[in-house]
DNA sequence: ATTATCTATAGATCTATAGATAATGC
DNA sequence: ATTATCTATAGATCTATAGATAATGC
């Protein structure tokens, strides 16, 4: 009767929460994801997870702290627009990838959200990397009336405002065409 | 011991709860959201509050029906980019506003969510009137690779994405000077 | 008479803890 | 011996329904 109980290598049973647990809490946001919902996709029970990570807030601090890390690896300090361009494209075949985030972010500003801290310090470093692109792909020969740190800031808006209309829209909306013909309108 | 009912206008109890229902929507998203909270926020019970609107799903349906007349005055069809920059600078004085749709649009590209097929309607509609504004005050003089349709969407990812980043970092970013320099760049 | 509001409650969750058991690693 | 996983369960919720009662409007 009782099935025999599958038993998988303990680091590869983490990432496999890991990624479960990004999946779901794109699919319901972080308050509407249960544990439960979390397990049963690896097949284990809501309490055999919660042998690898303590409490619901230390799996999605986990979740976000490995993001992290791959995007250090994928926004270097040296990177310019160009990459910008590539990370658009390559995330308009990835809509999970980008629903997990564009979620999670708007989660993140309600009250006492446990990743708030994280975002807000996230999205300072990466205007700051977007800045920097400008810096050296275009110089002071900025349009007129734009700082670098302004012109920044306007590149993550509309890479997170375009991935927002994507999910609702995918059909109506170009997001890589229509990033691509907002680098173009800061290059001149 | 038994305290005297409070008894409030029918209609303006309506409206005291859907008021208190996009706070708290805003304060912990749809989900997050329970009932008893919107309820205790107007003084009634939640099944007091059930009295008013049958359903949560019924609540949130009225909330976003509500948002849309309001709209409807503010983006006639015939208004212009500074019209958009009027409302961002209006919005700048209302985190609270901003909030409650930045996270309801987010949450709403969740599955099955109550509140996806009013925003993919809402975002085509505000496209279409960023569009006809960018037509109206540039005619055919847009920068060269950039359509009137994609103009429109990045005008709202503009604004989107901004709020975002200004919800979670108000002292660091500017958004109303911000997306004045996005428009200064779509006048050239 | 109608309706606004309450109390009581069913039936589903949900997170987290305690403690048992089965599988692995030494 | 350790650890991965389970069953059992406490204690909080949460939505929604049923039915009682108090206030209003005719």
């Amino acid at each position: 009767m009782a099935h025999p109980r599958r038993r998988v290598p303990p680091e590869q049973r983490r990432s496999e929460i890991l990624a479960a647990a990004l999946a779901v809490f794109a699919e319901r946001g972080y308050r509407g994801a249960s544990l439960a919902a979390v397990a049963e996709r690896v097949g284990l029970t809501q309490q055999g997870l919660l042998h690898y990570f303590p409490s619901k807030d230390a799996l999605l601090a986990e979740v976000l702290r490995l993001r992290d890390e791959i995007d250090q690896r994928t926004f270097t300090d040296d990177c310019g627009l160009d990459v910008m361009e590539r990370v658009v494209a390559h995330n308009a075949t990835r809509p999970g990838l980008v629903q997990s985030f564009t979620v999670l972010a708007a989660d993140s500003v309600t009250d006492e959200h446990p990743a708030r801290p994280f975002f807000t310090e996230r999205y300072r470093a990466v205007r700051a990397v977007m800045a920097e692109a400008i810096r050296r792909d275009l110089g002071d020969d900025l349009p007129p009336g734009l700082t670098h740190e302004q012109a920044g800031a306007l590149l993550v808006a509309v890479m997170d405002g375009l991935q927002l209309q994507w999910l609702l829209d995918p059909d109506e909306v170009r997001m890589t065409e229509t990033f691509r013909a907002f680098v173009t309108l800061l290059r001149r």
